[in-house]
DNA sequence: CGTCCTGTTATCGG
DNA sequence: GCCGATAACAGGAC
């Protein structure tokens, strides 16, 4: 389940169980998230101590001691440690074993997803073409790229990876929501204080949607998110949320609060 | 059986 | 070059 709360969460999970733990083996279920031979990996892998973790955007970096585990979750990855080879959860496609005991599971229902091996970090990001992190940008730079030159959609200028790293449909429709803009107006048609509005929600957001995802916990009953699918309605005024189709991807959006002029 | 889906990428066209 | 639309990737849920 992942967008950016969602990865952050999972780097949480993994600082609390996974951290100083030596890589004793590798057991692969599934090669297709794979982005090297299944024989290299493990080689490579074995022995190797997680010193550390970093998250940019949709992306977690396992640093060991000599380069660095990366991994993307596709539409239906997940990671999780479980101490007892019997817990082993269903749809693990790679499993790593620690020295001390416990494991690891790289989850994924799908195959769209990526593992792999890479020397640099930044290195990664940039060849990527990454924008900052959402959760780490400025406003100062927030403003700088959505600025008025832009002829985006506001929705897709916000789940651009390359200008914001981190988010995607839900939550792109979750800050256009609280923010009461319509997704398909262009990113130069927002006025300055709009757009300020558009990244303290987005901050705001994310900060609470991490901490209820670390906690377990769902989102208020007034995030649109909780109304999103069939047939919702608008926790506000209680109009029918409709869709609309944007990018390639449907968004959610309440016809009354989100309205084209503003 | 058909439709839907939290992500990314390649390709085409305006 | 910018930007939107589309298809493709996969497979489980409904």
């Amino acid at each position: 389940m992942p967008e950016l709360p969602e990865v952050e969460s999972n780097k949480t999970h993994l600082e609390e169980t996974s951290k100083n733990k030596t890589i004793k083996n590798v057991e692969i279920r599934d090669d297709y998230v794979l982005k090297m031979p299944k024989g290299e990996f493990k080689k490579r892998i074995k022995d190797q101590k997680i010193i550390g973790f970093r998250r940019h955007g949709k992306w977690l970096f396992l640093k060991l001691s000599s380069e660095n585990l990366l991994l993307h979750f596709g539409m239906s990855g997940d990671i999780k440690y479980y101490g007892d080879p019997d817990d082993e959860p269903e749809y693990s496609k790679i499993n790593f074993k620690f020295e001390a005991g416990g494991y690891l599971s790289y989850i994924s229902v799908r195959k769209l997803g990526e593992v792999n091996l890479i020397d640099s970090i930044d290195e990664f990001i940039k060849k990527e073409d990454l924008g900052p992190d959402a959760f780490e940008v400025s406003q100062e730079k927030f403003l700088e790229i959505l600025d008025e030159k832009s002829r985006s959609y506001i929705k897709s200028a916000l789940m651009d990876q390359s200008a914001i790293a981190g988010i995607g449909n839900i939550f792109s429709d979750e800050i256009l929501f609280q923010t009461k803009i319509y997704p398909k107006i262009r990113v130069s048609t927002i006025n300055k204080k709009e757009r300020v509005k558009i990244f303290n929600s987005m901050k705001k957001i994310l900060k609470f949607a991490i901490k209820a995802k670390i906690n377990d916990k769902p989102l208020p009953e007034d995030y649109l998110i909780s109304h999103r699918s069939k047939n919702g309605n608008c926790p506000i005024c209680n109009s029918e949320i409709e869709r609309i189709s944007i990018s390639g991807r449907h968004g959610y959006y309440c016809p009354k609060c989100q309205q084209k002029a503003d």
